[in-house]
DNA sequence: CATGAATGAGGATTCATTCAT
DNA sequence: CATGAATGAATCCTCATTCAT
């Protein structure tokens, strides 16, 4: 009740306060709609229903305010957790790893990160940079790591896993991801993707399971 | 007669005409560099070495110059003709075409207009449409219909070739496109390109390769 | 009574209250160095150590919180107690005066002092006029009334006092204080004030002092 | 006519245009009276009678229209062809001078360049220092080689012209500039002018007329 | 009274677009 | 047709001022 009260009473403006949650989420869907540059401050304070003045209470500028987006959009995303425990079965981690990651990126949200970090990766090399470690290396590091607990236990047989995790993250988006990028078609269906994420899973297999009854 | 003489004495402004041409030269290369909204008419006409007033001769207005672009860039890439010849070895044509795909996407003039489109998407879909469909899908299907002859002819056996296709190109990608668009590294040697194909080849092959001395 | 405890409880606000001092002390320093519109409540508030809403309490808005640094100002160089008694020997009285004068106006807090009024004086003509007859104005008249004194004695022939005081006054700045208000050389050295000074002094007697013998 | 016309037909933005006068006359006003900071290029355009945007296709930004307006102000005011044609007699010269010097001091226009240079100094040194050795160095200058040339002829007896000559026309300004450039008075009468002037005179005679009969 | 978060009007500057020549 | 000067709307950002706590 007091601390409640008490941060009622004095919401300092760079802790984690409403209001800048506010402007986050704000600011968020317009950035991701838009792109940094076609995002105006303007509709960014509209979007967050505050005033214009308001935003540069909290971020120095566009380019903070759009860094802060990135950040939280790439620590919730890096954070996304992937069922990579050891003891699983490979395919079913296969199976739902890929349905999972590309459901994620698939999704109007997966895509609006993408597409505006991307595109502002000449100009701010340092939030193509962070962006890419904390969600892309991160889960390609990640999903490295299970695969290399299965080669050690036997059930694989893989000489460069942190190759064959990014392969497999990437077949699983082959006629996915860059035509719903390229707003070249609707969202793919869940039988599509289930369809495709199978294929990759099968391929994968065919390529790195480990020859039946071979010792370890 | 008349026609004629008009176009002798003063070239329709919308057809091929050398300063047309010029323009979209320079028009590329900076809206390639910076981007739709990054780029400015100003800078544009600089480039071009006209006037400003002479880019509206041409062309209604930005975006109509940049659709412009961005037609004349996804014919460019959609003609570079892989050799898909239906006799050339499959081993061969997949290296081939693997190393030809990811040297155009990871060399600044491809991933500038990757990036470039993929921003703009969002706002103008009809344009990323149109650069998926002229260069990424055509390849893919161009891709795919080789697939196909050689599931005939009995060197491969695939269901589906357009999944089959984009396979094989995503995963040519794995650990070279990402990090490179994001600017989280430099752009990857010969060398390491080689080792990555090399590598899809080989499982699209352990995938796709039909069991010796079956019959067709 | 209840005045009384008011007071004691909470002091008003428009009094010479510590934190009002404590305003003023913070407004002047940021004042005389960016000037009227180039200070800014939020620097004067950090300055001041005070919030920028108390400012408010004590001044109703920026240009009366300004007419109070100048006001404090003005008084307190007005009373810059120059040795003007009237038994002072007329050279050493020129001399002391002219060194003082000259070290104050060529001080960063003179300079910034009369730069920053008379940058605003077009705009807000009070507080120039003001400025001027507390610290100008009056140092000319004290001045004036010493000489009339040694006029009186029979030391000095001078018509018109205010006039000669104003004359000595100015060429005790000869080739000092433009060049220093302009920032086209460095403050002058003790030196060269003292033979400035020294000249101005050796012309005003050249032509004021009384012929030697000449009954009053 | 020839001349005219090209004149007209493409008035090149850089040069004497006819738009960059309007565009400096416009300034000059709003500068001189408002100061820099109190100047806006919104006001600006006004006065001028041109666009918002029209300003910057002449200049650079704020503080490159500033210093044009100041630059062409000193070399107006620097110009200014005071008579000191050595052959000329001192006296009449030292009241000629004087007369016209005070009477460009003491104008709204003289007094609002030097308030409004004065204030910026502080922030912008090369502006203060470019006007203040134009327009009162080379002025000093000037008058002191006048001076020396009567030292050489016998005239005058002057250890530093230099200082003698800030000397006098800090003299003029006894009792004249400082209240007006406060704001205290209004501009001083001409018989005012005449009066301190003639003092200034007399009093720089007394001081360095060289003794009668004295042999050069 | 003291605070500092919030405001919104206003400032400098850029840029797509127009139009007289 | 080609020009480039001119425009004014829109952008990012600052800051004096207010007000709920």
């Amino acid at each position: 009740m007091v601390a409640n009260s008490s941060a009622l009473l004095s919401p300092a403006p760079d802790d984690d306060s409403a209001k800048r949650r506010q402007i986050l989420e704000g600011a968020r869907a317009v950035f991701l709609e838009l792109g940094f540059d076609g995002a105006s401050m303007g509709e960014i304070a509209r979007a967050a229903g505050v005033s214009k003045g308001t935003l540069y209470v909290y971020f120095a500028d566009k380019a903070s305010l759009f860094t802060a987006i990135v950040e939280q959009e790439s620590i919730a995303q890096g954070m996304l957790s992937f069922d990579f425990a050891p003891e699983r079965d490979v395919e079913t981690t296969l199976r739902g790893f890929g349905l999972a990651y590309i459901q994620l990126l698939c999704t109007p949200r997966g895509a609006s990160a993408i597409r505006t970090v991307m595109a502002i990766a000449e100009r701010m090399p340092d939030i193509g940079r962070r962006y890419y470690e904390r969600v892309i290396a991160n889960t390609v590091g990640r999903f490295a790591r299970y695969l290399e607990a299965h080669v050690t236990s036997g059930t694989l047989r893989i000489d460069d896993c942190e190759l064959a995790a990014s392969q497999f993250m990437q077949m699983c988006q082959a006629t996915l991801f860059l035509p719903f990028i390229f707003q070249a078609t609707e969202p793919p269906s869940a039988e599509r993707i289930e369809y495709v994420v199978d294929s990759a899973s099968w391929m994968f297999l065919a390529a790195y399971r480990a020859p039946a009854g071979e010792p370890n």
